[in-house]
DNA sequence: CGATGAGTTGAGAGCAATCAAGATGGGTGG
DNA sequence: CCACCCATCTTGATTGCTCTCAACTCATCG
């Protein structure tokens, strides 16, 4: 990991990106907004970045802004008081970060990769999202998206084997990949694991020595290929679903 | 289980109740609507009724209408190919059913109870959703709770174990019945269980030989007294949350 | 009074957790 | 440039929790 400057300690900054050339414009709570709403977005916006592992906001404290996940990869979690950690969310890029009406993060936010956020104070935003009904329009079906998503995770962990956990991790990531190229998965996919192993445990209510021990076993049945300890090739994907336990492929994004 | 007409397959019935004594008129989607509102949604309103163990709507059908859930209790379920079932959603009275924007029903919806429902063409509430803000802000606060109560089960279904599910189940329970006495919960209370063993099962990612065991593991300590199948009473709600492995009594429904 | 559905209890198997060594490999400093 | 170091990852042995299969109880209803 290089060594960086540590920005997200830096009074807000100016954006560094504008609104015109966004990556995530069209995917983002201001995916519905216009040119006049879009000046008003970029005179209140400011962005940060944190370095990976840096925590960005801790489970029950203040929290003055709400934020759109511009680019690399955060997660939400939560711990009980004997340690044991459960992640209840993995943002993306175009993914929203706090909840407007609530001034206290509910769950710890961590950078999971180096991260640049689009950030908004929480005041200002909320008195846009009240003149502005495609804000919180947008809002709404990202949250609805973000409910779906929850849902099919309470199938892995409820109901999955270690393997299917496994399995489906490696197909939702492959999924994504391939929205983001607006293609359909199949045939052999090379990926770059966002998370360590133990992060990967969190994700799927496991254990790292058994993420570890499944992924093995992916390897030994010739589904996956390892390159390192990030890279992972996926060999076959249909043949990968077929070990995630779903009755279909997943619902491609849209 | 008495036997009752199945008013479901009726066409559609003129609303037998009026939004002025709704039971649920300040916790449901309508929460914030005003009187002029209200006039325009009780006239495209028409109410469903469904008995216990009857399905409101079948996985991947077609759905033609939203609702509000009036009375009784309905779960939101899914099924893999091989017949593992999980639980994904349980709705309670003022709960709203179906997704805007989506014609057809993403999980299977089963009246756990008799429910009553209180139900909009799904064409004519996206009109009304569009020119009347106060529905869709409404219904994006509702939303970011159940995503909220969705990531609590996730810590639920990843990290405890079946004694504390169990305990943590009741507690939940208890907290909703003492949120509508707008009461804290404590000391001794009476619960009656709105699930079978084989749906708590399905809710907890457990089977119901483990919820059965483990229900008898509390009674065994003096934790709970079971009074006939469906009654509960738990001895000493404190003691029940230590057992449910949370940190802190789980936020209290405002 | 048998039939039925829901719940309880027991015995045994299996899967993932736990405890404990090693292996790997990317980054640093000599 | 090489050797070392540390975090990360892998693998092994064992334990223990929950599932599975099976029998039995209980209340309700025709």
């Amino acid at each position: 990991m290089q060594v960086k400057l540590n920005t997200a300690e830096r009074p807000p900054s100016q954006a560094l990106v504008s609104c015109d050339d966004c990556p995530i414009r069209y995917r983002a709570v201001c995916a519905n907004c216009e040119a006049g709403d879009l000046e008003r977005l970029e005179a209140a916006k400011y962005d940060r970045s944190y370095q990976a592992g840096q925590v960005i906001a801790w489970a029950g404290e203040r929290m003055d802004f709400v934020a759109s996940l511009i680019g690399g990869v955060a997660s939400l979690t939560q711990t009980l008081e004997d340690g044991r950690t459960q992640m209840v969310g993995l943002l993306l890029p175009s993914d929203f970060l706090g909840r407007p009406g609530r001034d206290r993060a509910s769950y710890t936010v961590t950078a999971v990769t180096d991260v640049t956020l689009c950030c908004f104070r929480r005041k200002p935003f909320e008195a846009m999202m009240a003149h502005n009904p495609r804000i919180p329009a947008r809002l709404l079906e990202m949250t609805l998206d973000e409910l779906d998503a929850a849902r099919e995770w309470l199938m892995l962990l409820g109901r999955k084997s270690a393997r299917e956990k496994i399995a489906s991790f490696l197909a939702i990531l492959a999924r994504r990949e391939a929205a983001l190229k607006r293609q359909r998965p199949g045939g052999a996919i090379d990926l770059t694991l966002p998370l360590t192993r133990e992060a990967m445990a969190d994700y799927l209510g496991l254990t790292l020595e058994t993420v570890s021990r499944q992924m093995s076993a992916l390897k030994r049945d010739n589904l996956i290929e390892l390159r390192g300890k990030r890279g992972v090739v996926l060999v076959d994907y249909e043949l990968l679903l077929a070990e995630s336990g779903d009755d279909e492929d997943g619902g491609l994004i849209n």
